[in-house]
DNA sequence: TGGTTATAGTTACAACTGCAACTATTTGCA
DNA sequence: TGCAAATAGTTGCAGTTGTAACTATAACCA
């Protein structure tokens, strides 16, 4: 950790004289949510991809496709895209290379030319047994920093700021 | 959102007949509190960037730059890295665009000629001025969404969870 | 001292991402 | 019907990011 440095005094006086209606005083960024939980998110999935792009070269957007599909079988492009919040164009290069590799087998919908129907394939699933728990692993080993009653705010507060 | 679709019994079977030891059923994305995480902090980040990039041209990476140089001003660019938790490959970049668009000013320093000294330039802070309260603001939008005791529980959960 | 090691910062290259434009197919409605 | 609009998915391009290699300076120590 960075040893604290104390802000010039020029600047000091500049903001406190107008820090009223127009808080302009620097931002304190460890201690600015929005800030606090983009470092936690990225800490915490980059710890997980970690582990599976060494095991399985396998990029986050290639496991949370793996993960829809392993859910949802049979389902189309545009339907991981809406459940994985990534936008089309990322799932589409992603089924590419994940076709391409053998983790997903890919064919055409039916009665609409236009989807594709995507599951994986045994390769797939057996990727995904593996990387599963060991997500689920993770997951544990943030959540047992908090002790219960924790646990159970972070859950409420998170469904209530997920839209 | 989607409509929940449901899970095919040949999955079905084997996941359950498995899921002893080593849970191996899909994961539950919207559950799972690491992904759950990454989408709040991607829409909160994304929702303020949107703002000072649209009216300053100012990338995320770039503000984050400033709002440290606001803070700590004369400091070196490691220690800018060091305070964003962004490698120094990142910072150095910002900088030059910072730099060149005449909102920092870099000079060496005195001592030690391998460090630079960093200071917003009256551009940067004028947009420091403009941008920070702004942040302020959408900040206090989050946390509105939560009444007084569910936003303590998160200062804690977070304070718990970093490291 | 002189030479090895560490640190600050930049550059080069490859991979990734996001947006817009594109093709193919389906839907809707005059 | 048949043609305009919508939808599924891909491709190209430009900008971003991450890793490793590099330069320059400073610190360490025999």
């Amino acid at each position: 950790m960075p040893k604290p440095a104390q802000p010039k005094s020029s600047r000091s006086r500049r903001a406190t004289a107008r820090a009223g209606k127009l808080d302009r005083a620097p931002l304190r960024l460890e201690h600015f949510v929005p800030y606090r939980l983009s470092i936690l998110s990225n800490t915490v999935s980059q710890g997980i991809a970690d582990e599976y792009q060494e095991r399985f070269d396998l990029s986050m957007t290639e496991w949370r496709v793996m993960a829809v599909l392993a859910r949802f079988e049979g389902c189309s492009a545009r339907e991981v895209a809406e459940r994985t919040a990534m936008d089309k164009v990322a799932v589409s290069r992603a089924l590419a290379r994940l076709v391409h590799e053998g983790r997903v087998e890919r064919s055409t919908h039916d009665d609409d030319k236009r989807r594709s129907v995507l599951n994986l394939s045994a390769g797939g699933w057996a990727i995904h047994d593996v990387v599963a728990p060991m997500a689920r692993a993770h997951e544990r080993t943030l959540l047992h920093q908090l002790d219960a009653e924790e646990r159970a705010w972070l859950e409420r507060i998170l469904t209530k700021l997920q839209v």
